[in-house]
RNA sequence: GCCCUGGUGGUGAAACUGGUAGACACGCUAUCUUGAGGGGGUAGUGCCGUAAGGCGUCGCGGUUCGAAUCCGCGCCAGGGCACCA
């Protein structure tokens, strides 16, 4: 066998050979230990995968083939998140129906998806532009509706005037829309909205049991955002009272004004006649611009006086009651006590608009009357000063004391806040799912009945969004005027379509029953392949999808539907492939296809490149410098299995080689466990070195190399099995085992140091004593220069590591 | 501004719970394969020095027999959040 490694035709006999043999379908009933290895499954643009999704998919799919190899039954689906805000804008820019443009783009993925060898069973495949597949992205809704956990409400949002469109605030860029620079505008708009934020108490205490990057949780604990504080009334002269949220009640008695949010109903009641006019401007102001810039913390406050007062509840003063845009209606109660000494926002207005300052905490050296030139907002040193009775006691021990005390006077509550929103999920365009819902008249919201689930998305032709702010759907006369299912008269269909995140939020519950159409997830088959074993995407989702995915668990849980509340038992996110220091995308220019590199070196090659340039959980900067060495590599495998021995070597193996042998088949093994592939792969070249120096060919030996290197060259592997007349596919061949008594070799080399310089090393027998070690470091030449005519005055020795001698 | 990550040769990177810094690979140098096109083998390759040796993991301090690793204070880069009360 002397014929040189070909990639392309080694790749293609294997592709066909999977497809054949089925060597990547697991049986979903019988499988005997289910592993269920899933990626983050792709949006299909128009311009294919690039290097940086290559990375991320070979990443995943060597640990799945590497589980396999382990002996599980692993299920590798994937899919497309064809459905979304990208896909519409893309098709509206090249003119194409997305309708006819996805597909194409499906079919452009598929070949580059198997082209890179992932061990994908096609059978499962999904999209969520399937009616078959978002018929029941509606049946979700309809089971959050009934359940109360789905409701609709006025809510702003961005709107594009020129576009006549709405836009996602990540499509605000300085208050200008994306795509045409025009000023973007507020409009209030009915909304859906899902109730996640009665989980966030779950969300986040669930997240300590969970096996997750670390990266990953804290971004969610961050966007969960709980804050412990208290919730206070402040009584108005007229009656009723204005609720506030505080994380510093222990600085009441600095509050000097109060600011409701624009929005903030109770501002049309309060404000005077003589304020009305200015009140109502500053409100209309507000609401023309868009909601990006409005939260920019670094522009001057604005403000207006309302005319009323408030009355402080710890002092008793009467405070005014001012509306400012730096206040948000979504947060808190809409409205708070304004402490100007103590925070700083509420310093920079009052500055702005000469309200009282006063200091009612001093820090270390502070005295009580000493002026603010700006806030101190300091909140662990200090001791309260100017709070009547609680003055004199340090801030840690000022802030339950006022909670209690305002409890007892029926005034406040200690609260906790989380900074998280209710899940807005309607979107008033036209690619997505129709939300199930009908409008009658007579009847009111009535949601689709099950058996007329799926409301299809019906083919329009100008699927554009126009500027009445309403869906496109709504155009779509026969569509949009039905019989209500309750009564059978007129009635309406709701004409917003659901959020993508919607769709990506249950998909790895369809995957291992995509061939059930009469239910979403069938019941055994999630019993036995669900939750997700391991779980492998990108850190940028580590907020949306990943918590609207633990939301719809909990909420299936509760009802019944599923038997656990979390989706992934094990989350890791891959590294970013950069280049030239920026992130990969189309708009930067500087997007890498794959294709050209695959078609050059072949798919193992590239695959071993990208999971050699540094570890996976931090990806790297691409440049092609360097694939060469990974084909190098490959060669040289290929050139052994070549030359491979008829017989066993026997005893006639170094010990070192047969310890390394073992060793790598240990290293390799935990270091793929772990996701350290690139230190895998240094193993696997380490051992092939030390081979080909001793002129190794042993069989066995061989063999584990192409074993051990097949996850990362899944048809390299399968040919050199095959050539080495192994049965069926590599992959059912079992991970080697290392006898962990071979692992360590009988000889160690020790360093040894003078006062903690290296100077030496010295071989002695493993876990040699101490006595024996300090003699054979004597009798080295260099050790005993620095040694002779000095005293020793203290060893140390650290058993099969290292000897220091401290001389004086 | 806040919160994460990270900073090691010419380059990508290794380094177990504090214990030989630079594994593995790219590149480079020399040399062999009678010459060539991204071919292969061998040897070398952190820096200074002929050598002995000295200096080296962003900087400055500290803990320790011993620090890339732990602590304090800075600097730089990438990512995320950002008027959240």
């Amino acid at each position: 066998m002397t014929d040189s490694y070909d990639p392309t035709a080694v790749e293609a006999k294997w592709r066909a050979r999977w497809a054949e043999r089925g060597t990547n379908q697991p049986d979903l009933d019988r499988a005997a230990k289910p592993f269920y290895n899933l990626m983050m499954f792709p949006y299909p643009s128009a311009e294919g995968l690039h290097v940086g999704n290559l990375f991320a998919f070979s990443g995943s799919d060597v640990f799945g083939r590497f589980k396999r190899l382990k002996g599980y039954d692993v299920f590798e689906p994937i899919g497309f998140d064809a459905f979304g805000i990208h896909s519409e804008n893309y098709a509206i820019k090249i003119g194409t129906h997305p309708g006819e443009l996805i597909p194409r783009n499906i079919t452009n993925f598929r070949r580059q998806l198997e082209r890179v060898g992932g061990m994908f069973d096609w059978r499962h495949e999904l999209s969520t532009t399937d009616p078959k597949y978002y018929k029941w992205t509606q049946w979700l809704f309809l089971q959050l509706y009934q359940a109360g956990k789905a409701y609709k409400k006025k809510a702003a949002v961005n709107w594009c005037p020129f576009d006549k469109t709405v836009l996602a605030n990540e499509q605000v860029i300085n208050g200008a829309c994306e795509r045409c620079g025009t000023m973007v505008e507020q409009r209030l708009l009915e909304q859906w909205f899902f109730r996640i934020t009665e989980y966030a108490e779950r969300l986040l205490n669930n997240l300590d049991r969970l096996d997750w990057s670390d990266t990953t949780a804290t971004a969610q604990r961050n966007w969960l955002g709980r804050s412990e504080g208290a919730e206070l009334s402040f009584e108005m002269p007229a009656g009723g009272g204005i609720k506030v949220f505080t994380t510093r009640p222990d600085t009441i008695f600095g509050a000097t004004f109060m600011v409701l949010a624009p929005e903030h109903p109770l501002v049309r009641q309060i404000v005077t006649a003589e304020h009305r006019l200015d009140v109502d401007r500053y409100v209309r102001d507000v609401k023309s611009k868009d909601l990006v810039s409005r939260k920019v913390g670094d522009r001057e406050k604005s403000g207006v006086f309302t005319g009323a007062y408030a009355r402080n509840p710890a002092n008793g003063e009467s405070i005014p009651i001012w509306v400012a845009d730096y206040v948000l209606m979504e947060y808190g109660t809409g409205a708070i006590m304004a402490v100007p000494g103590h925070d700083q926002r509420d310093f920079e207005f009052a500055t702005r608009f000469s309200l009282p300052i006063v200091r009612v905490i001093a820090g270390d050296g502070a005295e009580a009357g000493t002026p603010l030139a700006e806030a101190y907002t300091d909140n662990v040193h200090g001791r309260l000063v100017n709070s009547g009775q609680f003055d004199g006691q340090p801030v840690a021990q000022g802030k339950p004391a006022i909670i209690r005390w305002l409890e007892s006077r029926k005034s406040g509550k200690g609260v906790v806040q989380y900074r998280l929103h209710d899940w807005c999920i309607s979107r008033q365009r036209y690619w997505g799912p129709p939300i199930p819902i009908i409008y009658c008249d007579a009847c009111g919201t009535v949601p689709v009945p099950e058996k007329d689930l799926p409301v299809i998305l019906p083919p329009i032709e100008d699927f554009r969004p126009d500027d009445s702010g309403i869906s496109p759907l709504a155009r779509h006369e026969e569509w949009y005027y039905v019989p209500c299912p309750q009564c059978g008269k007129r009635a309406r269909r709701e004409t917003d379509v659901s959020d993508t995140f919607l769709d990506s939020a249950w998909y790895y519950l369809r995957y291992p029953s995509t061939e059930f159409d009469d239910r979403p997830f069938d019941p055994s088959r999630t019993r036995k392949w669900l939750p997700v074993t391991t779980y492998i995407g990108g850190n940028e989702h580590a907020v949306l999808h990943l918590l609207y995915s633990r939301f719809l668990a909990m909420v299936l849980h509760d009802l019944g539907h599923i038997h656990f509340e979390e989706p992934f038992t094990k989350f890791r996110a891959h590294g970013l492939i950069v280049k030239d220091g920026a992130k990969m995308s189309k708009s930067k220019g500087n997007v890498v296809v794959p294709d050209e590199y695959i078609a050059q070196w072949g798919a193992d090659t590239f695959r071993m490149y990208l999971m050699f340039l540094g570890p996976f959980q931090e990806g790297g900067d691409f440049r092609d410098a360097g694939i060469n060495g990974p084909r190098r590599f490959l060669d040289k495998v290929w050139q052994l299995v070549s030359e491979v021995s008829t017989e066993p070597a026997g005893g006639e193996l170094t010990k070192t080689l047969v310890s390394k042998w073992h060793r790598t088949r240990m290293k390799m093994h935990d270091d793929i466990e772990s996701l350290h592939y690139n230190t895998a792969i240094a193993a696997l070249m380490d051992l092939v070195n030390q081979m080909r120096e001793n002129g190794c060919r042993e069989p066995e030996m061989v063999r584990d190399v192409v074993v051990m290197l097949s996850p990362f060259a899944p048809h390299f592997g399968e040919e050199c099995w095959e050539r080495l007349g192994g049965k069926g596919s590599v992959f059912d061949a079992g991970w080697p085992l290392w006898d962990p008594g071979l692992v360590v070799e009988d000889q160690v080399e020790i360093p040894v140091q003078i006062n903690g310089k290296t100077r030496s090393k010295v071989m002695v027998p493993r876990d040699s004593e101490e006595p024996a070690v300090v003699e054979a470091a004597k009798r080295d030449p260099t050790v005993k220069r620095f040694v002779d005519g000095h005293e020793i005055r203290k060893v140390i020795y650290v058993p099969n590591r290292l000897l220091n001698l401290l001389v004086g």
